[in-house]
Formats: C-alpha cells, structure tokens, sequence
DNA sequence: CGACGCCATTAGATTTTCTAATGTCGTGCG
DNA sequence: CGCACGACATTAGAAAATCTAATGGCGTCG
C-alpha cells in the first residue's frame, strides 16, 4: 500500500483544480518546482501518470482524475474528522475545579470567562480565590484541577510548568506623586512604605532579596494577604505597594491608582500551573489555560503599548 | 482548517487498534517516542485529547475514537484512490515500441515479459532486437518509444537516463579450462583469443581502454555483432568473450558456458534508456522499465549469491 | 528569431522526522 | 515496603525529507 504524504495529495488536488503547476504554487504557498517535485512523487510512487502536459494547461489523465476525486474525498473526511474531534471535546460536560490569586482573578480572569463559557457551556466552573499556600494545599487535597500560583521549587505530588512570566509594577495612590506609566528605580526613591504579602508567599521572598540585593530602602513594611483592602489602602495614602502588570492593566490611565514600571533592574514575577502529579489536564482544562495564556499575551501587549506611548509623547514634544 | 500529515494520522490509527503504543510502534516500523510525539502533535494541533493513558492500556476518548473512525475511513479512500488510478492506468491501450540490444534480450526480457504481459494486456508490444548504433537511430527517428543502450556522451534530440550498472564477465568453454565462476585476473590469462563487438559499440571502446589499461594481452581479436553465433563459437573453441552479467546468468552452473567475473580491477558496463527529448515516456513504457530495472537487480543477487557460494564452499573445506 | 511562460531537474539550505537515551509513574511481586 | 519492570513523555541530536533558488529545456507568439 502506497504511502503517500498528504502534502503530495493536497498538491496533486490544486493541480487538478488550477490547471496550471504555477498557479497551483502559488494557491499552497509553495514554488512551481517544489508543486512539480511532490506530483512527480505520486506518480513515481503510484506508477501512474496523472497528468497530460500539454501546451497551455497540464490536463489530468482520466486515471488522474479519478484519483483527484478520491482524494478530495479523503481529505473531506479528514477535515471533518478534525472538526468532529473538536465538537466532541467542546461538548465533553464535567467539572473544572481552578484555583486562582487575586493576581489574576482581579483583570485576567473576566475575559477569560467571557470567551470561555460560551465556547464550553457545558463546563460546570468552580475557581477558588486564594493565596497560593492554599491553592496549592487544595491541588495536593485534589479539590483542584489545577491552580495557578508562583512559581516555586516543587512538591512531591505535584506537578508544574511556567505558564506566566510577568513584569511587577509599583503601584501607588495620587497622594504619592509618581507621574503615571514612568518606569521607577526603587533605589533611588524615599524610603518606601510598602505593603507586601505574608512570609508564606513567595512573591514575598522575591521581593525581599531584591530589595536587599538592590539597596532598596524600606521604611515601614505593612503585611496584608488582602488584595482588595491593599489597593483601597494605597488609593488613599501614600503607601505603595508592588504587584504584577497583569493585576493592575486595569488601572492605566485611570488617576485612582498610579502605576509604574520597576526599572534598572526590572522585577519579574513568575507563575506555574500546578497539578496533582496523578492526574493528566482534561481538555475543558487545557482549553482554559490556553485561553489564559491568551489573554495574559494580550495584557501584556497592552503594556507595551501603554509604556511605548509616554515616551513617543516625550519624543514628539522634543521635536 | 489542520494540517496533520499521514504520517501522524496513520500512528492514531495504529494506537487506537493496539490498544498500546509500544504495539503501535512494533506495527508501524517505527519507536514508542516516535509513536509519542506523532499522537501528541495531533491532539497539540486539534486541541483535542484523543487518548486517555490509562493503567494497562491507552483508550481513545469519545473524541479520539470519533475521530479514529473518521481517519480510517479517509485512510481507505486514499488506498482505493491508488487502487483505481493504477486500475486505469492499467487498462490504458496503446503501442510499446522497445529497441533492446542481445544483453538483454537472451535473459532479462522472458521473465520480464511474463510479468509484463498479463498485467497490461491491452497494450502492443513492438520489441526490435538491435545493436546500439542502430537503436540509437530509430529512437532518434521516433520508430521506438525507447531503447536500452550502453552509456554515452548523448545526442541532441535524445534524453537518457542510467538504468543499468553491470558488471562484466569473461566468457569461456570447456576447452578454455577455466574454473567456473572464480573471479579471473584478464593481466594474468595467457595472450587473450577473444572475441569483441565492432568498432561502432560503446562497450567495444570501453573494453579496449581496459585491455590497454591493465596489460590485458590479446593474441587474436575477432569482431563479432552476432550474439548466438559468438557464444556457438566460444562453447565449441578455445576463445573468450566479455559480456555483461545479465546475459549470462542462465549459464551459471550448466557447463557448455564457464562464467568468470573479471576482477581486480572489476569492470562494468553502464547502459541508458534513451528517449526523444519530445516525448515523455507513457505509462505503459514506464511499467515495463520498472519492472525491467527490477529484474536486472534481481539478476544481480543471483550472480551477488553464485559468487559467495564457491567461496562459502571454499571456506568450508578449509575448515 | 528572440522573448516569454511553464514544467523539469539539480543542488543545497532548512525543516521535519526519527531514534537513542533518559525521566517519570504506576503496578506487581518478592 | 521496596525494587524491578513496563509503558508513556520528553529531550537532544542525527538522518531524512522537503523546500526554494537557480537553471535548463521546450513550445508558442509576436
């Protein structure tokens, strides 16, 4: 049994349709002598001629066309099998148990669902708000599929991979001053009043070394495991606070909250999805997770653009 | 709309029905990593689990065995599709006009033709028996579709390709003394009575440059285009001649004929299938020339096998 | 007769595919 | 309970396949 290539076939049938080895290339994005190379194999392989040259046009054989018509049947059924393939795991029902920190529950989240949950109507959702020592505690209790925490050194029994690699911002209210969107070094600034998360986090511990490694001065350190009380805290006085870009995306442009890029050296917090180690991802979750994915890459262009635009201002008010 | 090549698609199929991707590979020729990541790109492009890897055994999800199904059947569609097109092809009529010298004709064309003949009997078969000169000629006027000829430097008006590589054997009789199928070294045969084709073959110039090249003495040289009267006249006399393998492989171990390779240095002799450029070989012509080239290679492992016999014999009385 | 369009072929660069090696995990047996 | 074994997943690099660029050959048209 002949075992031709799909890439041949799919030339084969262009060739057919266009009548022409040029044009043929140019509707598979490919080049006249790469569409002559793959025809040429089917009829080696096949030890049939499928097409008359002949001037002005390349003709199918009647064997050739024959063949033509069969093989756009086949990859008919093949696209239909992905389209089915696909159908049936958008309909698979179950449950989708996610755990998630405010990080993400505050501006990724809600779009995310927004495209998600028509897309998988038939997946019962259930995210959990929480601080990663719980997410991770319920992932290892299997109360979770999975959540979304940063990204640590491992424990036996679960299993992760980097799924978020994210830029931390200061972020401050008005009484502080900072001009919006202006990357700030903190060794340079006053002493800080900073809220922070609990030991536990490990946000924490990263923030701590660089501080210390950075000669970051801190005047007063507020430990808050609180998210919506911190950004109402620092709304309203002059305390700061240091969360990833993705929380507060949300926030450009807005007065209420002002954010900021830490620079020199930038400050980089990472996430992993983790999972019981016995468990394989089901679709309705892999499908989520790609859309977060999504979303975060999205976010993250917004960022880009959002720090871009102060400095072409700054660029276009110099000329 | 994806674009899974076969290849992936075919490993799908092999998991499905073993149940196992290490069966799947036994089956596919291929390793269990192949079969790994073959599966993994197709779930990766559909988006789509299509296997839970379950203890014991791998199972397709509704989806994967969906799609399973739909993979067969287009799988199918495509061996009916070759099946069909060679079925055509098959039945194409029309004539055969092949030019092909005595080297080929005393031994390739019969079981050529055996085969040929049943599986394409609505073609014509015109065979004319020449030497290469006058081949070369009628291919030229178009009389012949193609003919076999040894290889030269080409001919404006002709196209050719290598179809056979042949080594070349001394030919001898019984009153010559020669041990059958010992490799023989042409330096060290007493002065040579040999008979060679004329001046107008290739393989005549060709045999000349050898003879001179390596001391080759030659006490009387006849020429002869005339295949049946020379191996008459070598089985009843003294003389030898050179002729390719494939012509002789009928005399391997029958005694009116002694067969010896030429050796140290080897020598063999190239030939072509020449065609007009105008034309492009027909179906049936192509047919033939597979199964010829088939043939010819078969010949050669007779000759590869005649060849180790006596020296595995050899090396067992040694022992 | 030369230019142009189109297919065929060759050579080499790039991409894909494959295997070898190894890691991870679950099960069964001692 | 621990170890060995079987099976899938992953990584790295070798090998093979595929693709393009360049060019040749051929027929047609102006």
């Amino acid at each position: 049994m002949p075992n031709i290539p799909l890439r041949q076939i799919r030339a084969v049938i262009a060739v057919c349709e266009e009548g022409s080895f040029t044009r043929a290339a140019e509707r598979e994005n490919a080049t006249q002598s790469g569409i002559s190379q793959h025809v040429a194999a089917v009829e080696r392989t096949l030890g049939v001629k499928l097409f008359e040259r002949t001037i002005g046009a390349v003709k199918p054989t009647p064997a050739g066309y024959r063949y033509y018509k069969r093989c756009v049947e086949a990859v008919g059924t093949l696209a239909h099998a992905a389209e089915e393939a696909r159908s049936l795991a958008g309909q698979v029902t179950g449950e989708l148990r996610i755990g998630l920190m405010p990080t993400f529950t505050r501006a990724v989240l809600a779009p995310v669902l927004d495209d998600f949950v028509p897309r998988c109507p038939e997946v019962r959702l259930h995210i959990v708000e929480g601080y990663s020592g719980l997410l991770t505690e319920m992932v290892l209790d299997e109360e979770l599929d999975f959540a979304v925490v940063p990204a640590f050194e491992g424990t036996i029994g679960l299993k992760s991979r980097l799924l978020v690699r994210d830029r931390e911002m200061l972020i401050s209210g008005p009484k502080r001053g900072l001009p919006p969107l202006a990357p700030v070094r903190l060794s340079e600034c006053k002493p800080l009043k900073i809220v922070v998360p609990g030991p536990d986090n490990i946000r924490r511990r990263n923030l701590d070394t660089y501080f210390q490694s950075h000669g970051v001065e801190v005047e007063t350190m507020l430990e808050m495991d609180a998210m919506i009380a911190t950004l109402e805290f620092v709304a309203r006085s002059d305390w700061v606070t240091v969360l990833p870009s993705v929380i507060s995306v949300n926030d450009i442009g807005r007065g209420e909250l002002i954010v900021n890029p830490i620079a020199e050296p930038e400050l980089h917090a990472e996430f992993v999805v983790i999972q019981p180690t016995r468990r394989t991802l089901s679709t309705q979750a892999r499908l989520f997770l790609q859309r977060f994915e999504e979303e975060v890459a999205h976010i993250h262009d917004v960022w880009d653009e959002a720090i871009k635009g102060p400095a072409k201002k700054k660029l276009r008010a110099a000329i």
